[in-house]
RNA sequence: CGCGGAGUGGAGCAGUGGCAGCUCGUUGGGCUCAUAACCCAAAGGCCGUAGGUUCGAAUCCUGCCUCCGCAA
């Protein structure tokens, strides 16, 4: 099939390039290149570089709804077009062109977690399973009819980059097999369910602060959801923290020091230190701090943090 | 030229003009029923790199390399 593919970060490379193999990839849209990262250069998004190292066009509209854009798509005469994590909306006129519609990959089991951030989302919120789901698209954001799921279990040792992965992986899988059923016209829709959805708003740094008055699972779960991206962070003694490991402790491992914690101690306050991490009290309980970063410093373990830091007992993180 | 922090023994840090230091780790020895605990000892750094100032530079000046935080 003639495939227009629309994606920009490294969630949709694997998809791009299970395209190519696959199928007839005639033109990649993506997001213009940004000013990025120190000395703000120039940087291509990932998928343009995948598409340019294929010899196949890229075009980088601003809005891809307006001007002509649309006719641009046209004149390419696909029988659909794929859209993972492209980050521009779709008129419904561009929805109407391929043969076959627009299909999108979402890293999410539909209709639960819909928007911008469904892995972080999952993870933060204590999910055990998650997944990717293939549909078609319409003019809402991700409400489109539901074609192919596939389910991806979520471990504890996991983090949103481990996962991404995984999930970036198995919608590649699954939107060439979504792609060789509609070809085979044996591809069956399911409408989404309105009232069981859930939605995933963008991550960004407000979020990412960490409420010490959650609790010790939730601040856990949230500390994975927020690595690699926008990392959960506090402060200590006015000074950036970012919290990349975290451990949730029992009360069982706890009861060596608890009783020397001082009254009316709050949440965010650091009640124990010993070589392996730094102890703080949360809404339930507690939570160690694994590994981390103070201010411009490298990211480290705690416990090489504390040989070269004096941390005292009582500090509150806020 | 977006703003800023940092490069010192294996790790994390101190040291801002005069013989290179701390904590941890490592190695050897001791104590102990035993130990990740404790005690003693040792090894290990041309202080990112190139040049400059100086009687003398980790420390001051300049170029370069590398790492990181913020903003977008």
């Amino acid at each position: 099939m003639k495939i227009i593919f629309m994606g920009t970060p490294d969630f949709a490379v694997g998809t791009l390039e299970a395209c190519i193999e696959t199928h007839d990839v005639v033109a990649v849209f993506t997001q213009p290149d940004k000013p990025k990262g120190r000395g703000n250069k120039m940087t291509p998004p990932p998928i343009k570089v995948v598409a340019e190292a294929h010899q196949i066009p890229v075009m980088q509209p601003d809005k891809i709804r307006k001007g002509d854009w649309p006719d641009k798509i046209r004149s390419f005469a696909p029988d659909v077009i794929v859209v993972v994590a492209y980050g521009q909306l779709l008129s419904q006129e561009i929805l109407d062109i391929p043969k076959f519609g627009c299909i999108n990959v979402h890293a999410s089991l539909l209709p639960k977690y819909r928007g911008a951030a469904p892995i972080n989302w999952a993870i933060a919120n204590g999910e055990t399973v998650t997944g990717v789901t293939t549909m078609m698209m319409d003019a809402g954001i991700d409400t489109g009819d539901m074609l192919l799921k596939f389910e991806v279990a979520i471990t504890d040792g996991m983090n949103a980059q481990t996962l991404h992965d995984l999930l970036a992986d198995a919608g590649a899988s699954l939107l060439v097999k979504t792609l060789d059923m509609m070809e085979a016209g044996i591809l069956k829709r399911e409408k989404q369910d309105n009232e069981a959805s859930s939605r995933a708003p963008m991550m960004n740094k407000e979020i990412s602060k960490i409420d010490w008055q959650m609790t010790s699972k939730e601040i856990r779960n949230r500390v994975r959801a927020f690595n690699p991206w926008p990392i959960a962070h506090t402060t200590l003694n006015d000074t950036p923290l970012k919290v990349f490991e975290a451990t949730s402790i029992g009360f069982e491992e706890a009861s060596v020091w608890q009783s020397h914690i001082a009254p009316g101690t709050k949440a965010g306050t650091i009640v124990h230190i010993d070589k392996l991490g730094i102890y703080i009290m949360t809404g339930d309980g507690f939570i160690r701090i694994d590994t981390l970063q103070l201010g411009s410093n490298k990211r480290m373990s705690t416990q090489a943090f504390l040989l070269g830091n004096d941390i005292q007992i009582g500090t509150i993180l806020e």
